[in-house]
DNA sequence: ATTATTGTTGATTGACGAGTCAATAAACTT
DNA sequence: AAGTTTATTGACTCGTCAATCAACAATAAT
């Protein structure tokens, strides 16, 4: 009994479908089989709609990539000033939408197929391009080396994810601690401000390289 | 022609393959046949001393593990006093031997296989919980929350890894700037450092949480 | 010499899984 | 009513690959 504009609806199943059933696994080996009975169809109408699995998981990672999008402008319209833009990024970042087991984990698979196949390396490219112009935007009247710090930021970003990825799970149905998270990023954030603020005061702000005069050990 | 006592050689023959394998594939689905092929054996021998694929995985991941702390070991050695060692241990994170685009892929990997793999799982929080310590250690001296600043210090180093396995392949031949990737990492350091010593100067460097009063968002 | 022990591989098995296809059915079009 | 498009699936093909096995060779032990 088949109704008509199914596709869409069909498509946005197995995008979820696809994401828990990575998360879940932890792993891109995830049968299309699999998948398909997690969103109530076969696996001969996955292929129907996306062609492949390889569509599968890039339509799943661009489902994910827009929802951080989402998140991540609203906070930045919401926030006020560029500290509070910051903060909101930040934040937005280790949402609850975005900071979940399912997610942290199909990211983490992303980025392994991101090695493997070009759209995804692409993909995942544009996302770290758009948030380092953010964070570079907004961190140029706060800091002496926006770029760096903003390099920063996201290596810290990436860095936090993977290791809640391989956190030990908590008791049963317990989540992950997105506001713990960002608050790591943040204290980043806070310090580097700071020492612009001390260094400026000092007059060497200009200096901007991430090495500063006490290190002995010849960096740049 | 079967000379005696091939078995160690056979068997860092493999584990060298197999880190050499996952890393050019950029994934962990390469074939057994592959690796030993690498290795210069059928794949027949590669199961008759490995027993499975699996134990050929996690032979690689120890092997990357205990270089890894040889290097830091040494370089905790040669350093002098708090701030020289974490230094030391921060550069030898990202030294020649452990910077290389293969090994960078493989830890990535192995980061996947550690969420399906209890072993691997075990084999990575040993080493998150001695470096951990390591730099606890070594903080305690020097910034008001040790504890928080190592676990930041240990995200960036994850990050800028994961970070380099998706950068654009320079010209080939080049090889991943480890001195660059440390620098970013040793400015964390330092404007923690900074931090502590401007907020003793003001008397509250025992509030040690990530958050500083200029932050209106409302943590902890 | 004969009997282990260790090293080594080609060939085979057995399972699994991506992708295709033919067939069926309900809706829309003319 | 006949034809077209969309939805849907069970069955099948075809390839791949981990793991096993039987057999062979060389060295060591008795």
């Amino acid at each position: 009994m088949p109704k008509l504009g199914m596709e869409p609806i069909r498509r946005a199943a197995l995008v979820k479908a696809t994401i828990a059933e990575v998360g879940q696994a932890g792993s891109l080996d995830v049968t299309v089989a699999q998948i398909a009975r997690r969103a109530g169809m076969s696996s001969a109408l996955a292929h129907h709609y996306f062609g492949s699995k390889e569509q599968m998981f890039l339509a799943a990672m661009r489902h994910i990539l827009t929802l951080y999008g989402a998140e991540v402008r609203g906070a930045l319209a919401a926030a006020e000033g560029p500290r509070g833009r910051l903060t909101g990024l930040i934040r937005a970042s280790f949402s609850a939408g975005n900071f979940r087991r399912e997610v942290i984990s199909a990211w983490l698979n992303f980025y392994v197929l991101a090695q493997t196949v070009p759209e995804a390396k692409r993909l995942l490219r544009v996302y770290q391009t758009r948030l380092q112009a953010n964070l570079v935007h907004d961190l140029r009247p706060l800091v002496a080396d926006p770029g760096g710090v903003a390099r920063g930021i996201g290596a810290m970003i990436d860095g936090v994810y993977i290791r809640e990825a391989l956190a030990p799970a908590g008791p049963a149905g317990s989540v992950p601690d997105g506001r713990a998270a960002a608050d790591v990023v943040l204290a980043y954030l806070r310090a580097r401000m700071a020492e612009a603020i001390q260094g400026s005061a000092r007059g060497d702000v200009a200096r901007g390289d991430g090495v500063g005069p006490r290190d002995v050990t010849g960096e740049q």
